[in-house]
DNA sequence: TACTATATTGACCGATCGGTCAGTTAATCG
DNA sequence: CGATTAACTGACCGATCGGTCAATATAGTA
């Protein structure tokens, strides 16, 4: 006569409030698949997929972890699930913003300010990304709706080049590599540049200054330009 | 009489060669603690932290799990040590870099190019910062070696900015930034851009026109310049 | 040579890992 | 109203996790 450990569904994450969110029906599939990928894009963005067990998701979802394996298959299954919905919001989000910043006149300035606001509200996608960079790399390739992101960013940029307000002897794909990079770049290492700033300064304001920084680099360089009045000390 | 299930050292890592350095002296603490520390950082820097276990470290080192909490105490400690060492030996790279390109005349591309090259020949380091990022944020600070060399970079710019080399309005902090952002968020995302890049191109090949590109950005902005005959088409 | 300090070992531990499965409960549909 | 299907549960599994500890082997020292 063994005596059996409890396994299953202690109430509640540790000092975890109950979902707000209001009170899941009996029986609802979709809003359990719901519950379940909500905890785990929490869980998986901060501590990565190895650090992240099935029954930390089942405790903080409050499902059995038998659940999920009938609604997901596997671990891996549904870290690939809570990728896969990150990511297709994140390129509709993306392809909105190319798509509304028609105006031609500052293509890229438009661009490189909404990246960067949009990845200033949205932390989670930069450690998602970087979670995605660090992978074990085997079959990793980009996703088709980044591709076409791309193209449609680099079909813009040439558009613009051809009207002369973009150099034209620069390739549009480096382009938008770099008018990534330089945003991203920040947030990914925010709380270290934080750190190093030993300081009172907001963070906010901070991000505000590097932004501009930022965008006079991209567009003009760090060179002097003589072709204009150069202000300021 | 229980039956007891072999528990340690099972002859090297599945499928891996044993250390080709010389043989390990029957007792050597500084060999055996190198020993550890080189398999803990192939290891980490591919698994990252929490995907990688104790025993597997062991088995890699050709040492006993025991061994190692000998040595270093704990998982997280010889993660921190082997870090340690990493970044040491990073800074003292970094630090001779910055000193070695006194010229003056071309500051900026000497570092900007001397940190992609780098890079390039270390994809390690790229992994090892990732991992850093990504980690847990509770008492995350930049280390002081970091702190120094930014000093002294900012130092440097100020110099050129005197002399007119450097445009005068922008900030050398994040001067730095972007100019550490362009090479390492590239081959952070190599293998991500190589499968967009669907093709023949040569990886090598790809890092030079990157390079190039990224240098002219960096330097004269993506805007057509008045003051310059512009080439190409 | 005897002693001491420590490098090194292997058995062992409780907890937890990802995952399975037989069963139970509740919606759906004829 | 059955019957069928699928959501859901909880006991259970073997493997492995990070870590401990008493025992042993060896190097350095007196």
């Amino acid at each position: 006569m063994a005596i059996i450990l409890s396994d299953t569904k202690p109430r509640g994450e540790s000092g975890d409030m109950e979902e707000p969110t209001e009170v899941r029906r009996r029986r609802d599939p979709e809003a359990t698949r719901k519950a379940i990928m909500d905890a785990a894009e929490d869980l998986f963005v901060t501590h990565g997929p190895a650090g992240t067990s099935m029954s930390r998701v089942a405790r903080r979802a409050d499902v059995t972890k038998s659940l999920i394996h009938h609604h997901f298959g596997s671990k891996e299954e549904l870290w690939e699930a809570v990728q896969e919905r990150h990511f297709a919001k994140y390129f509709e989000i993306q392809m909105a913003l190319l798509e509304q910043s028609e105006s031609d006149e500052s293509l890229l300035e438009e661009s490189l300010v909404a990246y960067f606001r949009f990845l200033q509200s949205d932390p989670r996608s930069v450690r998602f990304m970087s979670w995605r960079f660090v992978e074990e790399e085997d079959g990793q390739c980009a996703a088709d709706p980044e591709k076409e992101l791309f193209e449609i960013g680099i079909q813009k940029i040439r558009e613009a080049q051809e009207k002369g307000r973009i150099r034209s002897d620069l390739e549009p794909f480096f382009i938008i590599k770099t008018l990534i990079a330089l945003p991203f770049a920040w947030f990914q290492t925010h709380s270290l540049t934080l750190s190093m700033l030993d300081s009172e300064i907001e963070p906010a304001v901070l991000d505000e200054r590097y932004m501009r920084e930022m965008v006079k680099i991209f567009f003009e360089g760090v060179r002097p330009r003589k072709d204009e009045s150069q202000g300021e000390s």
